[in-house]
DNA sequence: CTCGTTTATCTTTTT
DNA sequence: GATAAACGAG
């Protein structure tokens, strides 16, 4: 009987759907399947999934790993489509899809108590593990030593590799933060003080939520408990998963009996997360028999001449998989390298030809802005904003990060786990007259005894009397009251404190209302901690506020969060040395490898149109306003003279026409533009 | 001890 | 140019 699914498949795509289904016997082998980009993963996945529900597998058995939430959602969606139309029947809802990180914590919940946790514990996400890790290192007396000891998020950075990485602290140390080297004791000290304080907090920072879960698997009865539950386990865009993850997967199905993993090499870009592309590469002989592996190279996504370009710039790379993708997608155009005299000019530039594009028929949403760094975008964004062209902005600041956001999650976590320190620091310090010594005494009065009883014998300074009783009569009622009505109740309590705080209270009360509209989507006030941790909303509505779904927007991009995804037409912005490569990633050449994957996976979003802009100077900030102060930068080192062929030159008004082939226009030199930017605070 | 002011520091990418 | 440590007034 023809499955009709299967026949909008080509026959990679289908080998990989089919490996190990035949009819309804199901136990494959471990399957690697090298997925180019634009070759068609997503629907490779899902069919995979579906196929093997359709044949019989039960859907609350399969695991799906992915690397982000959204994702996740739109794999569970396409499978859902797919099997429905196949079999109308039944309902197929995936019940364990989602990122490591968020399934970890689903199952380390679950499995608390057996591994000597509390299954309230809360969630610190990575500021919230700064400030205790800050908290720890002031203990230890760290901030005062004689030479600068790590800040704090240096401090993190090196705790999240080692732990991630699985390596020994000196050989992080080594390798990745050798001006550190010489603190090893002192660290290894404040990192055995940062987890006796998780411990007694009740906390997971989101490294644990990995940590906890491979230790789960490390006991073998345990072990073998989680693993009887899932027939099938497929992970996605597994060259961005680390040591710790990939210890995980194997530990989960140590046969590779069921395993399905998914990526490509050449679009590895997370290795500061730890990322490494040897769980890939070593994925096939980490078995008996070894892995099978199936390659897509045929692209559905870009033109042939984009193709060309982006093949030429991977192909450049000092090591890889090889693999070439080919496309059927003809066209004329090839790639456009446009040359604009300064960032100004190319904020104007970029403007005018999304407008012509929409002119032309092309929706802004089938338009996008990538960059390297959040903050290439700056000028960019003022323009957009001038000419009153509606844009999201992906990556970069998040909501939660807002000040006003976080008091009053901290006040809802501090309500969750009673423990949670930083929680409380924090919320009682919204108290006025309430600084940081009379929070912490409190803090230790609590740590001993019954919450409501202590609260009693409190006495709050003078200048707090006022806000006392209300606060008290908060922290009590909430406890017992509906979820999301409490949050309502806080909102309300936290109103008069934000107004005293902040200038611009108006607005910050606006991200209030849509965080409780949030809230009322999610069934407890746990799970909506969890959850909103894990996956933070994108946007602050400090702009003209998030666009609604139905309307038309532009969307700006860092090159990181653009992955998985792609557009008619892609703009590259500052694609100069010093902003990419950035030129803080330039120490080692597996950095400048992963900067140049990076201009690799933003080239190869284009559908119909790619255009990389190349701005030739950068004035420095702070000077008159008539002020000339500019240095020069240079096209990125990824384009080198021998593939301009492959694209258009232009030059855009005000740069220098002759500049356009860029290296023989200016002399041989090359600046680098991130250091004296730097230098500029000087 | 809090809270406003001054001074120093470091700027990536994200679950 | 934003933010955290350091400082000083009340």
């Amino acid at each position: 009987m023809p499955v009709a699914y299967l026949d909008t498949l080509n026959p990679d795509q289908r080998r990989a759907v089919e490996h190990g289904v035949n009819g309804s016997a199901q136990n494959p082998g471990p399957v690697l399947v090298i997925a180019g980009a634009g070759s068609g993963k997503t629907t490779t996945l899902a069919h995979r999934v579906a196929h093997l529900i359709v044949k019989g597998a039960d859907p609350h058995r399969i695991l799906l790993l992915t690397f982000s939430r959204r994702a996740a959602s739109v794999m569970t969606h396409r499978v859902e489509r797919i099997v429905t139309a196949a079999t109308p029947m039944g309902r197929h809802r995936l019940a364990w899809s989602g990122t490591f990180h968020a399934i970890g914590a689903r199952i380390v919940r679950e499995y608390a108590e057996q591994i000597g946790l509390s299954p309230d514990f809360t969630i610190h996400d990575r500021e919230d593990a700064c400030d205790l890790m800050n908290l720890v290192r002031h203990e230890l007396g760290f901030s005062k030593t004689e030479r600068r000891f790590p800040t704090k998020a240096t401090c993190l950075a090196i705790y999240s590799r080692v732990v991630n990485a699985q390596a020994s602290l000196a050989a992080v140390l080594a390798q990745f933060f050798p001006w550190c080297a010489g603190w090893e004791r002192e660290l290894r000290a404040l990192y055995a003080g940062y987890v006796e304080e998780k411990q007694r907090q009740n906390i997971l920072d989101y490294d644990d939520l990995l940590l906890y879960w491979a230790q789960l698997m490390g006991e073998s009865a345990l072990a073998a408990d989680v693993s009887s539950r899932f027939d099938h386990v497929l992970v996605d865009e597994y060259q961005d998963t680390n040591r710790l993850q990939a210890q995980i997967l194997l530990a989960l199905k140590p046969d590779g009996s069921g395993l399905t993993v998914v990526g490509d090499d050449a679009q590895s870009i997370y290795s500061f997360r730890a990322a490494t592309i040897r769980n890939i590469l070593d994925f096939p002989s980490a078995f008996r028999p070894p892995a099978t592996i199936i390659t897509l190279e045929r692209n559905y996504r870009s033109t042939k001449p984009i193709l060309a370009a982006s093949n030429a710039v991977i192909a450049l790379a000092t090591e890889r998989f090889s693999k070439n993708l080919w496309s059927e997608r003809v066209s004329s155009e090839r790639p456009m390298l446009v040359t604009v005299r300064d960032e100004a000019e190319q904020a104007r530039y970029v403007v005018e030809r999304v407008l012509e594009n929409r002119e032309a028929g092309f929706a802004l949403k089938a338009q996008a802005v990538l960059f390297r760094t959040s903050h290439h975008s700056d000028v960019l964004e003022i323009e957009l904003s001038r000419r009153n062209i509606p844009f999201v902005k992906f990556g970069g600041l998040k909501f939660l990060e807002a000040a006003h956001v976080k008091d009053l999650l901290a006040c809802l976590r501090w309500i969750e786990n009673p423990r949670d320190r930083i929680a409380g620091f924090r919320t009682l310090q919204l108290l006025p007259g309430v600084g940081p010594a009379v929070a912490a005494r409190w803090l230790d009065a609590l740590a001993v005894g019954d919450r409501p009883l202590v609260f009693a014998t409190l006495t709050p300074p003078a200048k707090t009397a006022a806000a006392w009783a209300p606060f008290v009569d908060l922290i009590h009622q909430a406890a017992h009251s509906d979820w999301p009505a409490e949050l309502g109740q806080l909102r309300a309590w936290y109103q008069p404190h934000l107004e005293a705080r902040y200038e611009d209270a108006a607005m910050r009360a606006a991200d209030l209302v849509s965080l409780e509209q949030i809230a009322a989507e999610y069934a407890s006030r746990q799970r909506f901690l969890t959850e909103l941790t894990l996956d933070p909303p994108d946007a602050t509505s400090d702009e003209a506020g998030p666009p609604r779904r139905d309307e038309d927007y532009l969307v700006l991009s860092t090159i990181h969060s653009a992955k998985g995804q792609e557009w008619r037409t892609v703009f590259v912005i500052n694609t100069v040395d010093g902003c990419l490569p950035s030129d803080l990633a330039t120490g080692t050449s597996a950095e400048i490898e992963e900067e140049r994957r990076l201009l690799y996976v933003a080239m190869t979003r284009a559908k119909d149109q790619l255009e990389i802009i190349v701005p030739q100077r950068f004035y420095t900030h702070k000077q008159t306003k008539s002020g000339d102060r500019h240095v020069y930068a240079a096209r990125t080192r990824f384009l080198p003279a021998a593939l301009l062929a492959l694209f258009e030159a232009r030059s855009w008004p005000g740069a220098s026409p002759k500049a356009a082939d860029g290296v023989a226009a200016r002399p041989q030199i090359r600046v680098d533009v991130g250091a004296r930017l730097r230098d500029q605070w000087r």
